[in-house]
DNA sequence: CAATTGACCTGCAGGC
DNA sequence: TGCCTGCAGGTCAATT
């Protein structure tokens, strides 16, 4: 599932494609990619030059001459494509043409992905609600993010107001190895445990996006280019329920968290 | 304000 | 073979 090291491979990829080009036409083939009432027509993205596309959290902002910014989430299973003419899928939902003849394929197997176009007014606004992005996140950034708050660790860590950028995979991820479980009340993290629980978010988080993201076994995310991301070799407890813990052997627990699971080890995280 | 829950959506695995 | 159920989960709206 695209969590900030799946979204930040596809920007990189759509920053080198797109940075400098004009938009020739944009064409959506599912009307629900742009489901905000507010946004502008995706029309307006014609004949405007992409400066640049930035990430915060995991959603992709491209910036564009004309103070116009196109705003794009993969959610679930939205996936980008880069090509000279649209990807062949049934899963198509939409298109970008760029001047010199690149192609930005948008494929969405469950349809909850968005494309949407705001002023830069607006997008700085709709910016300014996503909490501090967790692969550059410092202790003392994550001690007032989590100060207070009674929830559990793991559904503030998922949050996006509260820290950017993590999902499912990456908070049990960052949360074996900081070594604290799932289920503790987030303002309950002393100062060492938030120093770790920050350091390991930073760290799991860069790994994985210099392998170019976790690809899972139903291969819903891959990148621009159509190859797997190989972080999944790395995974210490996400898909690895039952299998013995690397630190101590214990196996890999699972349980309910709100519609999905979490994998934690039950003898070292505390 | 903070926390919790359901809706959205599709494809696949597993059970019978 | 085929139907049914459960599961995957990011975000937002509604509710407590």
């Amino acid at each position: 599932m695209p969590e900030l090291p799946e979204v930040e491979t596809v920007r990189r990829s759509l920053h080198d494609a797109m940075a400098g080009r004009r938009v020739a036409a944009v064409e959506i083939l599912d009307t629900r990619v742009r489901r905000r009432p507010t946004a502008l027509a995706l029309d307006v993205l014609a004949g405007r030059v992409v400066t640049r596309v930035r990430r915060r959290g995991k959603w992709l902002l491209a910036d564009t001459d004309g103070a116009i910014v196109w705003i794009m989430h993969l959610r679930m299973s939205g996936q980008v494509r880069l090509g000279d003419s649209p990807a062949a899928s049934p899963h198509l939902r939409a298109i970008a043409y760029l001047d010199g003849g690149t192609v930005v394929s948008y494929l969405d197997q469950r349809r909850f992905g968005e494309w949407f176009v705001l002023a830069a007014g607006e997008a700085g606004a709709f910016e300014a609600r996503i909490g501090p992005d967790a692969d550059t996140i410092t202790a003392a950034q994550l001690r007032r993010a989590l100060a207070g708050r009674t929830g559990a660790l793991k559904a503030a860590l998922c949050n996006q107001t509260i820290v950017g950028g993590v999902g499912n995979i990456y908070s049990d991820e960052a949360l074996w190895r900081a070594g604290l479980r799932w289920d503790r009340p987030a303002g309950s993290l002393d100062a060492a445990e938030t120093r770790r629980l920050a350091a390991a978010l930073r760290t799991v988080l860069r790994r994985a996006i210099a392998a170019g993201g976790t690809s899972a076994r139903d291969k819903l995310y891959l990148r621009a280019d159509g190859e797997p991301g190989w972080f999944a070799v790395e995974l210490e407890v996400y898909q690895r329920e039952g299998e013995p813990c690397s630190r101590c052997a214990t196996p890999i627990a699972r349980q309910r968290f709100g519609a999905s699971a979490t994998r934690y080890c039950p003898t070292c995280q505390r």
